[in-house]
DNA sequence: AGCCTTTGACCAGCG
DNA sequence: TCGCTGGTCAAAGGC
């Protein structure tokens, strides 16, 4: 065991198939997507590269991505600015760049949110981490507001992905930060930082993580990937095609509450790719992980954050939250003017209307703030997504055959008009 | 006692 | 229509 010998399988980006880029800077786009959606959204062609394998294809991806770090390099040596629109070009045209790392989402506009492993959507939402408040219309910032936020918080403090902030939510299933390794001490930030995240929102909002499996080392019970707050009860498990690892089926308890979240395993056991489905009907249940120490904190924090942290005032807790999903189906036209502007299609946009109403859900919380280190393995097109990016850092991640690049934002206004 | 996991079987969608 | 595959059910067992 201590010689993992086979590479480990890389882990997937859900993507939706193309317009996600688009999308994401269109309808719902303005649903703040943050870096994490960024990053998702700027492996577009992934989609049409695979489109053919789009839909059953979620599972076997892996293939030839670039990864994340090796794109980085790539990009970082060419000129930003006008990524975008080149981006956007590139990106119907199918750019294959994206590498197959990425695994498609749900083809059907299923709004699926695919966390990292490890990483429960709860805490991505409440994680300071991420920001996307429905209630503030366009989840309180505009996700360029959000990236520059994060990434420039990152530059800071090159922790991985939801370093500390993530720490709230996740340390409840954090249960034994061993994976840390480099952190030094928030047991989640280990599973988190490990991860990538992809988030594909609207009509295929896909958050995941992309070197996930040999990294996240998550200790944790592996049927136990994330504690997000709720209480999820195990009803299937099968092998899905095409993938070694084997697939776990969650509920909800809570009666009536529709939510599912489907939980992917790596061939050693950890977990590769959690996507959720549906929007909890319901509140969040008592910290009932308060028995797991850190949770409490990170529920009481949670909840500072829901009533002080302004985020509010809305109801930012389950309802922002799964709000959240609304925002990311596209079903808040309101808020979408936000970035009406930076839309690059409308014509995607009303397409994509139409599958988010197809969408079932989508899980969604918001960065709140602080750092996010997006890690994918498909970094494709990450600078093209028209900001500019500054390499601050560069590490070689044990386990990682791809060095970790750390970036920050240098500016953010190129998309806004 | 209640809840959860395991696991084989069944069902439905799709090519 | 058939086979494949993903998703769900439900009984049995464990904690």
């Amino acid at each position: 065991m201590s010689a993992r010998p086979p590479p480990p399988p890389r882990p997937r980006l859900s993507l939706p198939p193309r317009s996600t880029g688009e999308s994401l800077f269109s309808g719902t786009g303005d649903a703040s997507p943050g870096p994490l959606t960024l990053a998702s959204a700027l492996f577009p062609s992934d989609a049409d590269a695979d489109a053919g394998g789009g839909g059953g294809g979620g599972a076997s991806s892996g293939a030839g991505a670039t990864s994340f770090t090796q794109l980085l390099i790539g990009s970082l040596s060419q000129p930003p600015p006008h990524q975008q629109q080149q981006q956007q070009e590139r990106g119907r045209g199918g750019v294959a760049r994206a590498g197959p790392a990425l695994s498609v989402a749900p083809p059907a506009g299923a709004a699926v949110f695919t966390v990292p492993p490890g990483l429960s959507p709860s805490g991505f939402f409440d994680s300071p981490g991420l920001i996307f408040s429905p209630a503030m219309g366009g989840f309180g910032m505009s996700h360029q507001q959000a990236l520059a936020q994060v990434t420039a918080q990152a530059s800071h403090s090159p922790l991985r992905m939801f370093d500390h902030t993530e720490q709230t939510s996740f340390s409840a299933a954090a249960t034994s930060s061993g994976a840390l390794q480099n952190m030094s001490s928030a047991a989640n930030v280990a599973e988190m930082s490990e991860m990538a995240t992809t988030i594909s929102n609207n009509e295929h909002a896909a958050f995941q993580s992309a070197e996930a499996s040999h990294r996240y080392q998550v200790p944790a019970p592996v049927d136990k990937p994330a504690d997000d707050g709720y209480n999820w009860r195990k009803y299937g498990q099968k092998v899905v095609k095409g993938s070694d690892c084997p697939r776990s089926y969650y509920k909800c308890t809570h009666p009536s509450c529709p939510v599912k979240k489907k939980v992917e395993h790596a061939e050693d056991g950890q977990i590769s790719e959690i996507i959720y489905k549906g929007k909890h009907n319901h509140q969040r249940p008592p910290n009932k992980r308060a028995k797991d120490g850190s949770s409490l904190a990170a529920e009481q924090n949670e909840q500072s954050n829901d009533t002080a942290s302004g985020l509010s005032g809305v109801r930012r807790d389950q309802e922002a939250v799964y709000g959240m999903s609304e925002q990311l189906s596209g079903l808040s036209d309101g808020d979408d003017k936000d970035d009406g502007e930076s839309r690059p299609n409308e014509a995607d946009d009303r397409e994509s209307d139409c599958k988010r109403r197809n969408i079932q859900i989508s899980s969604q919380k918001a960065l709140t703030e602080s750092k996010i280190i997006v890690q994918t393995t498909s970094e494709v097109d990450l600078l093209d997504d028209g900001y500019r990016w500054r390499k601050y850092g560069q590490k070689v991640v044990k386990g990682n055959p791809h060095p970790r690049f750390f970036l920050a934002l240098l500016t953010v206004s190129c998309l806004l008009k």
